[in-house]
RNA sequence: GCUCACGUAGCUCAGGAGGUAGAGCACUUCCUUGGUAAGGAAGAGGUCACCGGUUCAAAUCCGGUCGUGAGCUCCA
C-alpha cells in the first residue's frame, strides 16, 4: 500500500498509509480540543467526515460544531436519524423511504405510507430520537458499486432510492448506516448519533415525490436541530415571535384589513385604519417620486383582449390571468400588469428623443389568477396594486437611470425601516428576446450602476426574465427573513411588439429601452410585511392612528373635547376614548390597539390645560399644552419621511 | 390544482359516542366617575360554512362544494 501525504491546511504535512481515514489523519495531527469539535473536514471542494478513507496526498481543513457547515452535517444526519426513529416506531414495513436532506432551519424526510402521520406521532418520535442519540451510534459509511446498492434497496422494496440509483452516473456509491437504517447518500455525516443533542419536530406536510405533481404524494416530516440546546430554545422561540407577528392575525385584531369569503379569496378589503396606513405609503410615494421627476399616471383595469395578445402576454402567462368577458361582443381581460396601458400613452404622439428619459409611474391594480392553495393573506393574492413605473430612454441613458431607480429604492426602503438586503443581478437565460449585443450591453449598464452604488450583489445567471436583465432586491426584516420586493427590469420585448419608437438626432425612427420597475412590488404584500417588521406598531408617520385621548371622568369632557377639535385642525391623526370605562381601561384599549401616543385628561391637566402624554412602552412625557403636543408629532413624523 | 388538517356567536375557543348548543371578550342598557394594561349587573346575539345522503331524529355519521391553515407546485 502506497504512502500520502496529509497535512491540516497551513502546516507541514506527514507521511500515512494510503486509506487512512480523515477521522485518524485528524487524531495524528491535531489537538485534543480541536478533535473534538471537528465534525468532518474539507478536502479542496469536498466535505467529507471522519469515517472516509483518504487515497491521495491531501491537504485538509477542519469543519467544526461552529460553522455554518457543521450545523448542516448535525441537520442531515438529524433526517437520518429522524428515519431510523419512524421506522422503529411505526415498523419499516408500510413505509418507504424517500430522500431527507436539510434545509436552511433544520431538515426534513420524505415517507411513502398509507396511514398518514400526525403531529400526535411527535413525541414519540422525538423520545425515539432522544434514546438513539443517547447510544451515539457511529455512522458508518461504506462504498459499494452502485449494482450492489440497486440489489440491496431492490430486495428491501424502497423503489425511490432505487429509483435515485438508476439514474446516478458514478460506478459506486456510498451508503450510511447507523443502527439498523441504512440510507443511500453522499455524506458528509455525523461521527455519531450523539452529537444530536437538540431535535425537535416541527411539521408535517404533503410533498409530491421529486416536486413533481404527477408523483405520488409523499409525507415530509420536518424537524429541526441544534448543537445546543439553548440555541433549538432560541429559535423555537422565534418561531413563535413570527407567529405573533403574523400579519393576518395582526390585520384581524388591529382592523387593518380582511377577506371575505362572499367577496372571493385572494381580494382585499382594506378597512379604515388599514387604508388610512395605506393612503399614508402612497402619500409618500407619490411625493417621492414627483420630487425624482416622475409623472403619475392612472390607468384602467380592463382592456380587449386584443392588447394581451400585442403584448405577448397571452401567449405567455394565460394561465395566470383570470378569463376575458364579453363586453358588446368584445373580448375584455382584467389587466394582470400596467405596462401595456403606459405604452399606450407614450404612443399618444410622436416622441423625440429630447423627451427622454420619460419616467412614468403608477399605483396600478393588477388581477392574476393564483391557484387556491398558493394564496395567503395579503403576501400572496389575486388582485393587488403594483407600485409600478417605466421609464422610456436611450441606451446611453440606461445606466443613469439604474443608478436613479436603485438610489430611489434604497431611500424608500430606509424610510420604511429596511436597510438590510440582498441583491441580485439576473442574466440572460436560455430562452430569450432581443440581441446577444443589447443583453450584454444593458446587463453591463446593471452592472456598473450597482458598482457605482457600490453595492454588493450576486449574479444569479440565466436567471433573467426572457424579455431583459434584472435587479432584485431582497430585504431582511427585523426578524432576519427575506422578502423580495424591488425589482428593476430591462425590456427589450415591449417596445419591439408595441413598435413603440422616438425620433432621433439624426431624424430618423429608433426604438426606445424600456424599463419597468417596482419598490414594494405589491402595495398588499409590502403592507402585510411591515406589519410583521412592527408587529403591529407602526412608526408615527404611517400610524393610522397617532394619539388617543383618554379622559379620566366626564368632569373632562369639555376639555377633551376641544383638546381633540384642536390637534384634528393641526393634522394630527387622533382619536377619542370618551366611554364612562375606567382609564385602566382605556389605557389597555389603546395599548393594544399599538396607538404611538395616549394623551391622558384628568382635573389636573384641565386645571393647567395641558395633556399628560403615555408612550407605548408604558412611559410618561412631562405634561405639555396641546399645541405642543402637535408639534412635537409634526417634527417626529417629519423626521422619519425626509425626503430624498 | 394536489395531500393532510380545520370550519360552532363579531373575536378567541369549549362541547357534541346522533335527541335542534356554551364560555370569555366585544356589543346594548343600567349602576359606578374611577390617574397609567380588563369595576359590577342585566340583556341581546348562532338554522354549529353551504348542499345532498343515511336516520324516527344530523351541529354531531357519510359524500360533495366553498373557505382557511401547513406544505408541494407556481410566482411574468
Amino acid at each position: 500500500m502506497a504512502d500520502i501525504q496529509i497535512a491540516k491546511k497551513g502546516e507541514a504535512s506527514q507521511t500515512f498509509p494510503e486509506g487512512i481515514t480523515a477521522g485518524e489523519a485528524v487524531k495524528a495531527l491535531c489537538s485534543n480540543k480541536e478533535r473534538k469539535q471537528t465534525l468532518a473536514v474539507r478536502v479542496g471542494e469536498d466535505l467529507l467526515d471522519l469515517s472516509a478513507s483518504l487515497m491521495a496526498d491531501a491537504e485538509f481543513e477542519l469543519i467544526t460544531a461552529d460553522s455554518s457547515e457543521g450545523l448542516d452535517i448535525l441537520r442531515h444526519s438529524s433526517s437520518h436519524i429522524m428515519a431510523q426513529a419512524i421506522l422503529e416506531i411505526f415498523g419499516a414495513d408500510g413505509i418507504k423511504v424517500a430522500i431527507g436532506p436539510s434545509t436552511a432551519d433544520g431538515f426534513y424526510y420524505d415517507f411513502d405510507r398509507q396511514e398518514p402521520f400526525s403531529p400526535e406521532d411527535f413525541e414519540a418520535i422525538e423520545k425515539k430520537v432522544k434514546e438513539i442519540a443517547a447510544a451515539a451510534l457511529p455512522f458508518e459509511r461504506e462504498v459499494m458499486p452502485r449494482s450492489k446498492a440497486i440489489e440491496y434497496f431492490t430486495e428491501r422494496g424502497e423503489v425511490y432510492k432505487v429509483e435515485l440509483l438508476n439514474e446516478i452516473e458514478d460506478d459506486t456509491v456510498s451508503l450510511y448506516r447507523q443502527g439498523d437504517f441504512v440510507d443511500l447518500c453522499r455524506g458528509p455525516h455525523l461521527p455519531h448519533s450523539g452529537w444530536v443533542r437538540a431535535f425537535k419536530m416541527i411539521r408535517l406536510a404533503g410533498a409530491y415525490w421529486r416536486g413533481d405533481e404527477k408523483n405520488p404524494m409523499l409525507q415530509r416530516m420536518y424537524g429541526t436541530a441544534f448543537f445546543d440546546p439553548k440555541a433549538l430554545k432560541k429559535y423555537l422561540h422565534q418561531l413563535e415571535e413570527a407567529k405573533k407577528r403574523d400579519h393576518r392575525k395582526l390585520g384581524k385584531e388591529l382592523e387593518l384589513f380582511t377577506i371575505n369569503d362572499q367577496v372571493g379569496p385572494g381580494l382585499i378589503l382594506w378597512q379604515p385604519k388599514g387604508a388610512l396606513a395605506r393612503k399614508l405609503i402612497e402619500d409618500y410615494w407619490k411625493e417621492e417620486h414627483y420630487r425624482n421627476s416622475y409623472e403619475l399616471l392612472y390607468t384602467p383595469h380592463i382592456a380587449k383582449r386584443d392588447l394581451w395578445a400585442t403584448s405577448g402576454h397571452l401567449d405567455f402567462y394565460a394561465e395566470d390571468m383570470f378569463s376575458s368577458m364579453d363586453v358588446d361582443d368584445v373580448s375584455y381581460q382584467l389587466k394582470p400588469m400596467n405596462c401595456p396601458f403606459h405604452i399606450g400613452i407614450y404612443k399618444t404622439k410622436k416622441r423625440s428623443y429630447r423627451e427622454f428619459p420619460i419616467r412614468w409611474c403608477e399605483l396600478g391594480t393588477v388581477y392574476r389568477y393564483e391557484r387556491t392553495g398558493a394564496l395567503q393573506g395579503l403576501m400572496r393574492v389575486r388582485g393587488f396594486t403594483q407600485d409600478d413605473a417605466h421609464i422610456f430612454c436611450l441606451p446611453e441613458q440606461l445606466e443613469d437611470e439604474i443608478f436613479n431607480i436603485i438610489d430611489l429604492n434604497l431611500h424608500v426602503l430606509k424610510t420604511f425601516g429596511f436597510t438590510e438586503y440582498n441583491i441580485y443581478l439576473s442574466t440572460r437565460p436560455d430562452k430569450f428576446v432581443g440581441s446577444e449585443e443589447n443583453w450584454a450591453k444593458a446587463t453591463e449598464a446593471l452592472k456598473r450602476a450597482l458598482e457605482k452604488k457600490g453595492l454588493d450583489y450576486e449574479v444569479d445567471p440565466g436567471e433573467g426574465v426572457f424579455y431583459g436583465p434584472k435587479i432584485d432586491i431582497k430585504i431582511k426584516d427585523v426578524l432576519g427573513r427575506s422578502w423580495q420586493c424591488s425589482t428593476i427590469q430591462v425590456d427589450f420585448n415591449l417596445p419591439e411588439r408595441f413598435q413603440m419608437s422616438y425620433t432621433g438626432e439624426d431624424g430618423k425612427d429608433h426604438q426606445p429601452i424600456m424599463i419597468h420597475r417596482a419598490l414594494m412590488g405589491s402595495l398588499e404584500r409590502f403592507f402585510g410585511i411591515l406589519i410583521e417588521h412592527y408587529a403591529g406598531a407602526f412608526p408615527l408617520w404611517m400610524a393610522p392612528v397617532q394619539a388617543k385621548i383618554l379622559n379620566i371622568t366626564d368632569a373632562q369632557l369639555d376639555y377633551t373635547e376641544s383638546a381633540f377639535k384642536e390637534l384634528r385642525q393641526a393634522g394630527v391623526r387622533i382619536e377619542k376614548d370618551t366611554r364612562n370605562e375606567k382609564l385602566n381601561y382605556k389605557i389597555r384599549e389603546a395599548q393594544l390597539a399599538k396607538i404611538p401616543y395616549m394623551l391622558i385628561i384628568g382635573d389636573k391637566e384641565v386645571e393647567e390645560q395641558t395633556v399628560t402624554v403615555r408612550l407605548r412602552d408604558g412611559k410618561n412625557l412631562p405634561p405639555m399644552s396641546v399645541s405642543d403636543f402637535a408639534e412635537m408629532i409634526h417634527a417626529e413624523s417629519q423626521g422619519s419621511i425626509s425626503p430624498q
